[in-house]
RNA sequence: UCCUCAGUAGCUCAGCUGGUUAGAGCGGCGGACUGUUAAUCCGUAGGUCGUAGGUUCAAAUCCUACCUGAGGAGCCA
């Protein structure tokens, strides 16, 4: 007998059927007479309940059937005559496939703290917010390969190991097969990475965006979608050392065009989510609903679902970081010295404070700002006329802080020169970028989105080491 | 890396202005209950009070260092 998932039993007309179920038991509560056990299978945030009379299954066998065991249940499925459900399962058979020691299981049904959990990631995917968290993730993952299908990119696999340290976009782990106790060193006493692997300095990517543009400049549209490391000591909720970011590349496209393409992009994500993903959904909706009663009144935020289709209704807003100066210089909180750093002028470096207030204070929606600074900005930006700002755009949402970040790249080989020099970027090593300002050089946009962010954003998770299975943070490195 | 807070039973936490034998709820185990929904009721076991040092007649409680975790900041996605 073929097993029947659970999410096809509470999809599809099976009242009556004769079914195999496998899955883990979440409780088992009853009597001597009658015991009822909630079975999940993952495929679905809802339990089964199988129904099994003592008599007939075995007070022996039901012993073992305690939280966390993993059961083989066959039995008829009929009308529940129970409240909590429609459907259950009268069990004929049940088969203990692997016991779970209720003494030494550390899954309890019961709530537990996240921080809790984060230390048993091994076994979180058996709690109902992960595996809703990990059903979401794989429909985001989803979703992103099909929207840039749908637009006719091309998905490219940049490189995860790089020599070029230039990228500028954090500190890197380093890759070496050179034997740490009896390193190799050159005339000067410095490491002869000469020696090593690659025969020259390795490390892992903090970004695919250089390669990305390269693909650019054939493919014209093109999209990355994969790992990156940054050996930042951050310790923050929206910081891993390891995470996933997707980063579009598009050749003829200025600033605007890549706004543009930056939120329909996050648009479709979102309300793919909201199609298909409803259960989870509703279900993480309420367990945020049960954290805020907590909290006061003023305090709690809009719920899951409607922030959601409140960020699809509206256009995000779209202003130069001069006028964000201006709004901030103005504002309430600057003004009566509630910043921690007051705004003085052009400039400023926007900190976490200041971007909070623009989207969850002044406009209450997501923001794009643009033009930034040059001398605050990478090196690859494209000047504007002004000589001061560059063509970047950072896309902020709430809560959450700078969700993406891209800009319009020079495609002129000399400003890019001067730029590099400027900023001390050696460009020896990066030969190969310069060719495609030589070489049928076009103007061309992208930006990078952090996978894990929109993740938070979309599920309402307050930390970023619950949204991938397994994190990598400072001093964290377990599983 | 900086600031703040925390670390006591399997989990969540109380005890902390030093003073008998360290408590509760949940979970586990045993029992009761003819349909339960985080079932309920009765009983029971379970602790090197994060680690190391110090102060004291006496330390879970005070001091120092370290480790770990959380929140915030910076860096960014």
């Amino acid at each position: 007998m073929r097993r029947t998932k659970i999410v096809d039993i509470l999809n599809e007309e099976k009242k009556g059927e004769e079914l195999l179920v496998k899955g883990w038991v979440r409780t088992r509560r009853g009597n001597k007479q009658i015991n009822f056990i909630a079975v999940n299978d993952g495929s679905v945030i809802h339990n089964l309940q199988v129904v099994a009379d003592v008599e007939k299954i075995g007070e022996e066998l039901l012993r073992r059937v305690t939280t966390g065991a993993a059961l083989a249940v066959k039995g008829e499925l009929r009308e529940s005559e129970g409240k909590g459900q429609s459907m259950e399962l009268l069990a004929s058979e049940i088969e203990v496939i692997g016991d779970c020691d209720p003494n030494l299981f550390p899954l309890q049904p019961k709530k537990h703290s996240l921080e809790f959990l984060r230390e048993n990631a091994h076994l979180r995917f058996r709690t109902n917010t992960f595996s809703a968290i990990a059903r979401i993730r794989h429909a985001m993952i989803f979703a992103v390969h099909k929207f840039f299908t749908d637009n006719g990119f091309v998905n490219i696999h940049t490189p995860i190991i790089t020599s070029s340290d230039a990228e500028g976009a954090g500190e890197m782990f380093q890759v070496t097969t050179l034997d740490l106790k009896n390193t190799p060193k050159d005339d000067n006493g410095a490491i002869d990475f000469s020696k090593d692997f690659f025969g020259r300095a390795a490390n892992l990517t903090v970004s695919g965006q250089l390669e990305g543009e390269l693909a650019a400049m054939g493919l014209a549209d093109i999209y990355t979608f994969g790992p990156t490391f940054r050996a930042e000591n951050s310790n923050t909720t929206r910081h891993l050392a390891e995470f996933w970011m997707i980063e579009p590349e598009m050749a003829f496209y200025d600033l605007n065009d890549n706004m543009d393409l930056a939120e329909r992009f996050l648009k479709y994500l979102i309300s793919y989510v909201l199609e298909n993903c409803t259960d989870d959904l509703g279900f993480l909706s309420q367990r945020l609903k049960d954290e805020e009663k907590n909290r006061k009144a003023d305090e709690r935020s809009m719920d899951l679902i409607e922030k959601l289709k409140f960020v699809l209704s509206d256009d995000f807003v779209r202003i130069t970081y001069s006028e964000a100066i201006e709004i901030l210089r103005n504002s309430k909180p600057n003004k009566k010295g509630k910043f921690s750093y007051k705004i003085e002028g052009f400039g400023a470096d926007l900190q976490s404070e200041h971007e909070r207030f623009l989207v969850e204070k002044h406009f209450k929606k997501p923001v794009i700002l643009t033009d930034y600074p040059k001398d605050i900005k990478a090196f690859y930006m494209k000047l504007n006329e002004d000589n001061k700002t560059v063509r970047a755009m950072d896309v902020l949402f709430p809560q959450i802080g700078e969700i993406i970040g891209g800009s319009q790249r020079e495609e002129s080989y000399d400003k890019l020169v001067e730029r590099m020099d400027e900023m001390y970027i050696p460009k020896e090593e990066m030969w190969w970028y310069l060719d495609t300002r030589k070489f049928g050089a076009v103007p061309h946009s992208g930006f990078g989105l952090g996978f894990e962010r929109m993740i938070q954003f979309v599920t309402g998770m307050g930390n970023i080491r619950d949204v991938i299975p397994f994190p990598r943070t400072p001093k964290s490195a377990e599983f």
